[in-house]
RNA sequence: GUCGCUAUAGCUCAGCUGGAUAGAGCGACCGCCUCCUAAGCGGUAGGCCGGAGGUUCAAAUCCUCUUAGCGACGCCA
């Protein structure tokens, strides 16, 4: 369906040209003085040079050809210039019926479907997920959905950390305690066990002990180099137990983003990319667009335009091991050969910003992928506590997940029992749902670039700008709904009826925003956009809730109308928080 | 040092391609449940949009300078 604005500029279009003004100065836009208007034009005042005319002269010539417009009921010019526009209350009825009909509610389909890849989790393996990991996963997780809620093919990545020096670290102190294990027999030549010789609790205790031991004994740390240079140069048990770890790791993280409602499609990790290195450093060499400098093999990577120094794009150290820039280049050439992607999006802390000019410049300049290939950085600020520093314990270390996400339902828990009688089964199952919810809409409410801070009691809050207060709404509705159906009536082929009053206007307005924001917060990849109009949203349901009598109207019709307006209303806020990522339980 | 980001009400944040009196929420104060979920709704108070210039009919928004905070600047990721 057309947009709301896009009808407005026709019609706008045709009366600038029927006044004789060129069309271009037909733009309309939302109205930022709700109280004179609904949607406004400011083009006459644009246009006023251009014809040399009073501003109001033009708006109010124009104003005049659209008297006769069904779309628009008001019209008036003021002051300066501007043209001010009401839309009938028949034509936005009709056009919320379109919505309705509609399964993507208005929303159309990318006319060119894209091939896209986020980049987004990051987690290390043998390591549980903490706090930093929260946002690339939340960001990343919306931004996906967002993307294929438009249409686009989308392929998700968690990218894990599976490469270097930990994994070293780790093979080292099993060695030593275990000692014995097949993995660290040269001679052996069997078949390995299928079993992991270790739980996920026994490896998250296993490499804090290996990092700590290797900052201070240089013997050690000396063996785990060794030992992940063996490992990236194909020894043998060294690769099974790598494969031990990723397993049951892997099993653990996913456990973990099931939890956070975050599903990738792939769990490809820097150890996948490894095959790729060597060919793909031989051809930047063999091109010539790799040199060596100070041992190192790097690419330039420099522009005119630049204004401040960007350094060489390193591929190998001068030791020939290789680095991060390299596994990430090498990734690129594996997803180019796979999928053939549009566009790569890394939805990664903004601090890393540098690395990945480097790696898009380097990866177009040697031509790992076409010119046309988009790479969107995607940087998140940090996200800190109460004090404006970045978010700590207590005790001053890194929170755990899991831990943050039992605070919130813990909170959320004590507000449902002292709001609503309900068995703890259920209480503890809808606390897990709104803490998602507190926490996810807490984060994305946020322009993602920004730092921002977490305040456990206001996101757990269902006063504001909240999750809860988002999925409060939803619940009303619901109840609503359940119990027109226990009246036994049926609304099935009843429409939306032309607002009779402020409140059901302005709640109109608001539904018929939707296909304008998925469009702008897909393009603009952002989820805060989604949060911002969902509140607005839900701020006009609750108005015209507490003003209207909606299942005791005498009138039937009246009554199904409002109930059609009302499962619209529902129907939209869930689209929208399904693609933030979480969702609405049915009591709260 | 160079470059970048940020700066909007006491606090947390919006403000889309410049537009009419800069918006929310929290906190403070005052109201609203014999009625569909009061985890709600309404109202009052609170701002030199970090500062100074400039461009424009019009600047929180664009340009220059400046102050403060944060960050990035080749062998970590």
């Amino acid at each position: 369906m057309k947009k709301i604005l896009e009808l407005l500029d026709e019609e706008l279009g045709q009366a600038f040209r029927a006044a004789g003004y060129d069309e271009k100065y037909a733009r309309s836009a939302l109205s930022n003085r709700p109280d004179l208007c609904e949607y406004q034009c400011n083009g006459a005042m644009a246009a006023a040079k251009e014809y040399h005319k009073a501003p109001i002269q033009i708006a109010e010539a124009v104003v005049e050809q659209l008297q006769d417009s069904k779309l628009i009921a008001d019209v008036q010019a003021v002051k300066p210039g501007f043209i001010n526009l009401k839309l009938s209350a028949e034509s936005l009825s009709a056009y919320l019926d379109g919505m309705r009909a509609d399964e993507r509610l208005g929303c159309e389909k990318a006319q060119q479907p894209k091939t896209i890849i986020i980049d987004y989790g990051g987690p290390n393996v043998a390591k549980p997920l903490h706090v930093g990991h929260l946002r690339s996963a939340i960001i990343g997780e919306s931004v996906k959905r967002i993307a294929r809620f438009a249409g686009h093919t989308v392929i998700g990545d968690v990218h894990l950390g599976d490469w270097g020096l930990q994994m070293g670290l780790i093979i080292t102190e099993l060695k030593e305690r275990r000692p014995e294990l097949p993995y660290f027999d040269e001679a052996y030549e069997g078949e390995y066990p299928a079993e992991a010789p270790f739980t996920i609790s026994e490896l998250e205790e296993i490499y804090p002990t290996a990092s700590a031991r290797s900052k201070e004994d240089a013997e050690y740390k000396e063996a785990a180099m060794q030992a992940t240079f063996e490992l990236q140069h194909g020894c043998r048990g060294y690769q099974a137990l790598l494969g031990h770890i990723l397993n049951v790791s892997v099993t653990d993280l996913k456990r973990n983003y099931q939890n956070l409602n975050v599903e990738f499609d792939l769990w490809k990790g820097e150890s996948d990319a490894q095959p790729y290195i060597p060919d793909m450093v031989q051809r930047m060499r063999d091109e010539g667009y790799a040199y060596l400098s100070d041992g190192a093999w790097v690419v330039d990577v420099k522009e005119e335009s630049d204004t401040k120094e960007v350094p060489p794009c390193m591929l190998l150290k001068s030791d020939g091991a290789s680095l991060y820039t390299t596994t990430d280049l090498a990734t690129i050439v594996e997803r180019e050969k796979d999928y053939h992607p549009d566009e790569i999006i890394y939805v990664v802390d903004k601090r890393q910003e540098m690395h990945f000019v480097q790696v898009f410049r380097c990866a177009k300049k040697c031509g790992l992928v076409g010119e046309d290939t988009k790479f969107t950085f995607l940087g998140f600020g940090t996200m800190n506590g109460k004090d404006g520093k970045p978010f700590k314990t207590r005790e001053g270390g890194v929170m755990r997940l899991e831990y943050l996400i039992e605070n919130i339902n813990e909170e959320m828990l004590k507000k449902i029992q002292q709001s609503r009688p309900m068995d703890d089964a259920e209480a503890e199952e809808t606390a897990k749902i709104v803490g998602l919810a507190a926490l996810k809409y807490g984060d994305l409410a946020n322009q993602a670039s920004k730092d921002y801070i977490f305040d456990v009691d206001r996101f757990t809050s269902s006063e504001g700008n909240t999750g809860p207060y988002i999925l409060y709404t939803i619940v009303r509705i619901k109840s609503i709904l359940k119990k027109y159906a226990e009246l036994g009536e049926e609304s099935d082929g009843a429409e939306i009826r032309p607002a009779t009053s402020e409140s059901e206007k302005a709640l109109q307005l608001e539904l018929a925003k939707l296909n304008g924001v998925m469009e702008s917060a897909c393009e603009e990849h952002a989820p805060h956009r989604v949060c911002a109009y969902i509140y607005d949203l839900a701020n006009a349901f609750n108005k015209f809730y507490h003003e209207t009598k909606i299942l005791s109207v005498e009138d039937r019709e009246v009554r199904a109308g409002y109930i059609e307006l009302l499962n619209l209303t529902k129907r939209v806020l869930e689209t929208c928080i399904d693609v933030l990522g979480f969702e609405a339980p049915e009591r709260m």
